[in-house]
DNA sequence: GTTCTAGAAC
DNA sequence: GTTCTAGAAC
């Protein structure tokens, strides 16, 4: 077998993903893609530089599972570029590492990315080489592993231990990279456009390095600008724009999300000795209905002002379960007129109700609430 | 949401 | 003089 090398020669970032803009082979010839099954139940398929391919259950795969579609996916190889493109065509969802493509939508597989056709099943990779002879089962691209579902002891839910480490990304494109850059429909809000900064949840939420843990409906991160020791964000798969946007049939979900917030406490070294919040923000600044998951020591230096503090210790913030409540009882979540003033309300103790003059005057006395 | 900074507060 | 906040810009 020959050696599968690839130089990259130029990458670029964006949005926080890198790119290469182009893969080399020592000969300089342009790479073969193959899409390797990796429990070895057929051969690589090898998928030609921009030319589509629709697979599915069928003889080329060996799939037989009724729920993948004779076409499931269509796969469409950027050799120059060393990625693929995946466009769910199925009912049933694919997954790019765990994470639910969706019917219709494309994204973009690179190397060291798993591919699971239909239900978390049927697990492929792509490698790039400048071998053209095609290898004659996946143990000769990469290493054999059995056909399994990558499943937590705990129900369908993956805990992801070093979500450093995670070097693949996982970004909803829909054409080829380089990212375009941004063309807005007409009539459209820059406001509201993809790249504006209130729209950032759903970037990260996308993103493996910043994904802790995920499951079939909701995907947990660190929040980027922590105001604790501990400040998750548990975000729905779904679009939901913010708790207006929420309806009688959200209650199960948010049930969800609230398990979810309390599985993090069961993980939590120091969850024995901080209080924890989970709650919502009644007015949220950044778009992607999120659960904030908080411990009450507020001792982060991402605290800096009083919108911060008020916005976390005020009625502002919104148990998760009185929105739960709030929503099994009146089908929907209002937010009580004047809750946007509360942002401006004096700096007080959470613990104690003490006022303090200023935020570092206010940081000095949480110091003395600290657990020691 | 964050960063930056003018000017208020001390 | 320094510290801190609030609001604009992103």
């Amino acid at each position: 077998m020959k050696k599968i090398v690839c130089h990259v020669l130029q990458c670029f970032v964006f949005n926080g993903n890198t790119f290469c803009s182009r893969y080399i082979t020592p000969a300089g010839e342009m790479p073969v893609c193959f899409l390797v099954s990796e429990d070895d139940s057929h051969k690589p398929i090898q998928l030609h530089h921009q030319q589509s391919v629709t697979l599915g259950r069928g003889p080329q795969t060996r799939i037989k599972d009724k729920k993948c579609s004779r076409e499931q996916v269509e796969l469409r190889a950027d050799c120059n570029r060393g990625f693929i493109t995946v466009k769910q065509l199925g009912v049933n969802p694919t997954n790019v590492d765990n994470v639910v493509v969706g019917k219709g939508n494309q994204v973009t597989v690179k190397p060291g990315q798993r591919l699971s056709m239909v239900n978390q099943q049927y697990p492929y990779t792509v490698k790039f080489t400048e071998d053209t002879s095609t290898p004659r089962s996946a143990a000769e691209l990469s290493k054999p592993s059995k056909r399994a579902h990558r499943m937590s002891s705990e129900g369908n839910g993956e805990k992801i231990k070093s979500p450093a480490n995670t070097t693949s990304d996982h970004h909803r494109m829909s054409d080829d990279s380089p990212p375009p850059k941004k063309t807005l429909p007409s009539g459209s809000d820059k406001s509201e456009s993809a790249g504006h900064w209130s729209q950032g949840l759903k970037v990260s939420m996308q993103d493996p390095k910043m994904q802790v843990y995920k499951d079939e409906r909701v995907v947990v991160i660190k929040d980027k600008y922590p105001k604790a020791r501990y400040h998750w964000l548990v975000l729905p798969w779904d679009s939901i724009s913010s708790l207006k946007a929420l309806r009688s049939e959200h209650v199960e979900l948010l049930k969800h999300m609230q398990r979810v917030g309390d599985q993090m406490l069961q993980q939590c070294p120091d969850a024995h000795k901080l209080r924890f919040r989970l709650g919502y923000h009644a007015i949220p600044s950044m778009s992607h209905v999120h659960l904030h998951v908080i411990s009450q020591d507020f001792d982060s230096p991402c605290l800096k002002n009083k919108k911060h503090w008020n916005s976390f210790t005020t009625d502002y913030f919104v148990d998760s379960r009185d929105v739960i409540a709030m929503l099994e009882h009146d089908g929907k979540v209002t937010v009580k007129e004047g809750t946007s003033d509360l942002l401006k309300l004096p700096l007080r103790c959470h613990l104690c109700r003490k006022e303090q003059p200023t935020i570092p005057k206010l940081k000095e006395h949480l110091k003395t609430h600290l657990p020691s």
